[in-house]
DNA sequence: GATGCCAGGGATGTATACATCATGGTTCGG
DNA sequence: CCGAACCATGATGTATACATCCCTGGCATC
């Protein structure tokens, strides 16, 4: 096997600790021992701390005053701001792409990966196919990061999207779950089409405006749930993770 | 010594490479053979894996598949492309400070910031203190950064600054150098002035347009350079490692 | 001549022992 | 009683030896 996510001791290590974070066995703010670690994961120190500096990368853990590591701590307002950046992100990518041309190939996948999510959200919300949405919905996000062919906006973009919180499809099951949020499928598709109209138009302002919109509804989510059922937050990926 | 800036072996291996690969004694796409590379360095490959990872995540390398690192490799479009979302970050921390309030200790420093540039800007350009401008100037962006309070916007306006060429001060040389260019100082400071303006009136949608129009100075620079004065190149940090 | 296999060399991945440094408590002097 | 220096402790930082894997080139086979 190649590529970069063969299965070594690093990537095991990286994985483990993920996972700790995102279900919250390991806290926020929580000082990270190398040795006391890489004695609970079963391994040494070096491929540990390898994966402790591919967690700093990702945003989970920070290097610690006088060396070391600690996991991040997150507040509901960076939450918010994730989101923000992410619809910044995202619409500059889809105003480039209009202004310079959207490569075609990955322009027309996104059209039928739109009329696609079209069945999967039908008039009548009980039908609705969900786990084929999520999976439509991370494909058009994805798309999109590609869709101008700068390696830099879509680096960027993958690393903003990287948060779990941030994550286009994060708030995905809230919707789903709440009768009142369901509707809001509807319109966020109806962005998505909007969008690709928008890149095709070459409307570069349009497209932009739409995709920082599209990411509010998101933001709207966050606000249900911590104003009306804080029952869902172990629901949404990475939410755990954030002090309240 | 305290704090993430310790003199340690593996801070030394990032500074030795940076150099290296900023002034193109190491060249784009080149393969990074620890061995090699601690021997020359001086330094055992655990120190020097370190400072790879960190390097990656300054985006100056790349894993290669099926391990290994190698010196990522620039276009002037990757340049356009850093340039553009510089201005887009920038853009959104200004009209977040906007918005929400900046923090007022750092709106008075940045309002001073401001002061002071203009008497490093005289009417006549000949007067120009150069040096002074250009720390002011990386100052006011420092601050930009920070004065909507929010880690997520800062880091990530870090990160894209990071890069050398997508500097706030990148192509401050070549100003200085090209007499065609020195007027352009001034309609910078100008446009320092008016986001001031615009923050503290709350003006979310003129600071953010004002702080992306201001990011293209830097891309009239660089295309005056590509087109018209390539020996100007040199001169620009990180313009050497672009592949041309 | 093309293709697939195999072996060898050289690279990265990992473990571990050792060096160094940060920190907190204790003791001694003022 | 307070402060500063020192020392013990346990953490991180580093070197190095070893394990593993990838790639290349050559050879045999079809």
């Amino acid at each position: 096997m190649s590529g970069p996510d063969r299965d070594t001791q690093a990537n095991r290590a990286l994985r483990a600790l993920r996972d700790r974070i995102f279900d919250g066995t390991i806290t926020g703010g929580a000082r990270l021992y190398e040795v006391a670690l890489s004695e609970t994961l079963g391994l040494s120190r070096t491929p540990l701390r390898e994966a402790l500096g591919r967690l700093e990368q990702e945003g989970l853990v920070d290097r610690a005053e006088g060396g070391g590591f600690m996991v991040r701590r997150f507040s509901f307002a960076d939450v918010v701001d994730a989101i923000e950046l992410r619809g910044v992100l995202e619409g500059t990518a889809a105003r480039l792409a209009a202004e310079r041309g959207a490569d075609s190939a990955t322009f027309a996948r996104m059209r039928a990966v739109v009329t696609e999510l079209d069945s999967a959200v039908p008039g009548d919300p009980r039908a609705l196919r969900f786990d084929r949405y999520v999976a439509l919905n991370d494909e058009f996000h994805a798309l999109l990061a590609v869709l101008c062919g700068s390696t830099v906006i879509r680096r960027e973009l993958e690393r903003a999207t990287g948060l779990p919180f941030a994550s286009p499809s994060a708030f995905l099951a809230v919707q789903e779950e709440v009768p009142a949020f369901r509707r809001s499928l509807g319109l966020a598709q109806a962005q998505h089409r909007a969008a690709v109209e928008a890149i095709g138009r070459r409307e570069g302002a349009r497209a932009e405006a739409i995709l920082r919109e599209h990411a509010q509804i998101a933001r709207a989510n966050l606000e249900y749930v911590l104003a009306e059922d804080r029952r869902l937050i172990p629901q949404v990926p990475g939410l755990a993770l954030v002090k309240h």
